[in-house]
DNA sequence: TTGGCTGAGTCTGTCAAGCGGACTTATCCT
DNA sequence: AGGATAAGTCCGCTTGACAGACTCAGCCAA
């Protein structure tokens, strides 16, 4: 069973959808800033506080994240001040929620702490504890072990690297 | 409105669920190997080919990942071959197919290939395509708008920095 | 009008990590 | 004995992270 070899294998993992989302998210401060941004933070100095990233760093990854249109800058004074800047989430900024959540979801499971959770996502109109779930377009609800990933319309079978 | 300010910054980060995940997974490198024991590949030289990782990276990837519960190395011989090791999931690993899907279907949505997803998680069962989505406890499926990240029983007051 | 404060950066030197390529090890087959 | 192969380890180079100092623009108070 082990030795046979995986379907997979056949396919390219050169435009793996994975492997462009991993492209703009996949380092390790990305998600803190987003975090900050989820919870409403969305000023310079107080997210680079918060999340402790090197200034350098924070400036780099917000210039990414606007040019990949996960935020904008949007214009902000404080009386007394001049015009300043803070950064907001675009609808595609907004539409990682899921994964945020089946991260955090994840984390309370396999890393609880005791005494509960520090932070839960729950649903503005009724307060309750949102989590993701698993569907599938027929309506079932797959534990994670019925799930499989296949290949799709634009799957490239792999160049035969002997 | 953009004035006040949020109440996140009442909190602190210290032991935040997303902080503690990325601890894990906020890595680059990560979530490629991660990808290539859910399509199946299990094996060091197939991962470190497909995935493109340098091999001392991989070493060390794999030695975490297990270090921290998520894949275990389970034996196994070709015929005419000595015994080796391949890497696969475990229960804990297998959880975070909610965090792949999510990803996925993010990717396809806002970075989508000519001709349609390379890639699609289907459930075994009936073959159908498979999503995510959000689910309060009061049964309600929030768009990503109306859920707000909120403190829980463990946040922690966040050490009043001058 | 000068001087100080503040948010939002930029600059600089150091040091860890990633990287490709060569080398190693253990076992099997011929 | 010699060769093949999977799974690493070793090496030197380069890139990026990092902390800390410096800059810049506009506002305020004296």
């Amino acid at each position: 069973m082990s030795a046979q070899v995986p379907e997979a294998m056949n396919w390219s993992t050169e435009n793996c959808t994975i492997s462009r989302t991993m492209q703009i998210l996949g380092d390790k401060w990305t998600f803190h800033v987003l975090r900050e941004l989820f919870v409403g933070v969305r000023r310079f100095e107080d997210i680079r506080v918060r999340a402790g990233i090197p200034r350098q760093v924070l400036t780099e990854r917000l210039a990414a994240l606007i040019e990949r249109g996960l935020l904008r800058r949007h214009p902000y004074r404080l009386p007394g001040q001049r015009e300043r800047y803070e950064y907001r989430l675009t609808q595609a900024g907004l539409d990682l929620y899921p994964v945020l959540v089946a991260m955090i979801q994840w984390g309370d499971q396999y890393l609880p702490l005791d005494g509960g959770p520090p932070i839960v996502p729950r649903h503005r109109d009724c307060g309750e504890q949102v989590s993701v779930v698993l569907r599938c377009e027929a309506g079932h609800e797959p534990e994670a072990r019925e799930v499989a990933i296949r290949p799709g319309p634009t799957a490239k079978p792999r160049p035969l690297a002997s």
